[in-house]
Formats: structure tokens, sequence, C-alpha cells
DNA sequence: ATTGTATGTCCAA
DNA sequence: TGGACCTACAATG
């Protein structure tokens, strides 16, 4: 589901499958048709991602962005395109494939300039070979925010989500509470090494591993518990499970609007 | 068949 | 800060 693992998933999947050549682009529901009209037909010169923003580019002065939001999804499959059903935003039909996308947050055509401004508003990206970790470290180690709401401003990091937040505090023994300023260099460096690899194997396996493998409760005789995010993690929404490390109940919390999970005991408090 | 909930973001009040 | 967005899936009956 849509962290960032998953739109780099889709870029990487939509130029393998309809990059370089002429795609049908329309849209039943309607909503995106002036635009579709203007873009069927044309060639698809590259899609990419950034964050959880992705980017369709037509030639040098088109490029659709798309955000899927809470509930967007994209579909792919070989021709031949069934009727289309229900509330279809963007049908894209290749030559071998079609992409179905319903229920984003935004799609849109805007110019290349726009998506340059939109994607300097965005924080450095994990998963791209562009980023920089320094930058991303100068914002943290400034700011008093806790580390939960810093993980989750898309102005500082790009791609993650809820899931890899509460994964990747409780792997680095950390307090969501505690403040950006509070943490050392050597912390950050680590997690921000784990980001990418972990952010990596999610593209990979379209899901999100967390658990390392002497943690695993498959290979500890327990039951294995995949949740709606489709892969194994310590936390995120296992609230009053025990601790795969320790046993401790896991907590829960709102978070600025958000569900936030942690181990009282992995993760402790400074005060 | 129906209800509840979610991995995200924006906007009006 | 609460609602809108309006899909997919799990849980419930």
């Amino acid at each position: 589901m849509p962290e960032g693992h998953t739109l780099h998933r889709l870029a990487r999947l939509h130029q393998k499958l309809f990059a370089r050549r002429p795609v049908g682009v329309s849209s039943p529901q309607g909503r995106f048709a002036e635009s579709a009209a203007l873009l069927d037909g044309a060639v698809l010169t590259r899609a990419e991602a950034h964050g959880k923003h992705l980017f369709h580019r037509y030639g040098r002065d088109r490029v659709v962005h798309v955000h899927l939001g809470l509930y967007g999804t994209f579909v792919e499959h070989p021709l031949p395109a069934p009727e289309p059903v229900g509330q279809l935003r963007m049908r894209l039909v290749g030559e071998t494939h079609y992409a179905d996308l319903r229920g984003p947050t935004a799609c849109e055509l805007i110019t290349p300039a726009e998506a340059r401004a939109l994607r300097a508003r965005l924080g450095e990206d994990p998963l791209r070979p562009d980023a920089e970790p320094e930058r991303v470290w100068e914002r943290v180690s400034r700011s008093r925010s806790p580390l939960a709401t810093l993980l989750m401003d898309q102005k500082v990091l790009a791609g993650v989500g809820n899931v890899y937040r509460a994964e990747l505090l409780f792997r680095h023994g950390l307090d969501p509470q505690l403040p950006g300023r509070e943490l050392d260099r050597a912390t950050w460096d680590a997690m921000w090494a784990d980001l990418v690899v972990l952010m990596r194997d999610g593209v990979r396996r379209n899901r999100i591993d967390t658990v390392a493998p002497e943690h695993d409760p498959r290979r500890r005789g327990q039951a294995a518990r995949r949740d709606r995010h489709g892969g194994e993690v310590y936390v995120y929404r296992r609230a009053g499970l025990p601790c795969l490390v320790c046993g401790t109940g896991v907590r829960h919390r709102e978070h600025a609007a958000r569900n936030l999970f942690w181990c009282p005991a992995c993760q402790p408090s400074r005060g």
C-alpha cells in the first residue's frame, strides 16, 4: 500500500510496460477527461517517483502527477482491457498492457516547471540515488519536534509513511517523542542506511517487512501474523500484543491524527 | 450484505 | 481540528 516503496515500484513497472511508446489515455470517470484527451496517443517518455508522488512525463512539456493518497490504487494487467467499471480516474493502454488508476488524491496534468516546484518542496527520498541524507540530518538535528513528527514530514523525508516510521523507531530503540536535536549523528546515519535497505526491500517484495530473522515469530513456532500491509512488522498495528523482542505489550496512541505504535521497553523515554 | 478502518494530504472553519 | 476524498479489505452479522 502507498508508502514510498509502492510508488517506486509503480514507476519502475510503468517505465517497463509503457515508456518510449504511445499510450492511450482516458478518464472514464470524467474527472481527468480534458487532460486525458490532450495526452491520448502521446509517447510516455518516462515514469519516475519521488517520495509518494508518481510522475509520468510525456515529451518535453507535459507531466502527469499522481498521488495515491490513503486509498488510491493502480493496477496493471495484460491486454485486452475490459470495459471500465465504477470510478476509473485514468486508464493507460499500451501495446501489451493497460493500467487503471482509482481513487487517487491527485491526478493532474502539469508542466515540467510545476513538477520541479513540487519536487523542490519534498524532502530526501531514501529510494532515490540522488538523495542527500546530509540535508535530512541538518533539519532533524536542529529541530525540537519529536522524531515521530519529523520522520513523517514529507518536507524532511519523502516516502516514509506510518509503517516505516513505527518500524524504524523500533529497530533503533528510539522513543518516538525524542526531539530531533537530541538524536546523535551515529544513530541517524544508521537510521538512514536502514531506511535505504528496508525500502529497497519493500520495492522488491511489494510489502513492508522489517522483522529480523531471529525475531520472526514463524521461526519461533508462533502463528505468523501478517497484517493488512502484507508483511511482518515489530509494532505497527500490534497494539496490546507482545513485543517480538521482549514480550512487553505494544503501545498505541494518536500522534498528530495518525496512529503511532511503539514498545515502551525497547524504546524507553529519557525523561 | 453491511460496517469499520487504513499505509495520506488538503482545505475550510 | 474535523471533514473530505470515495478504494480495498477485514471483520461482523
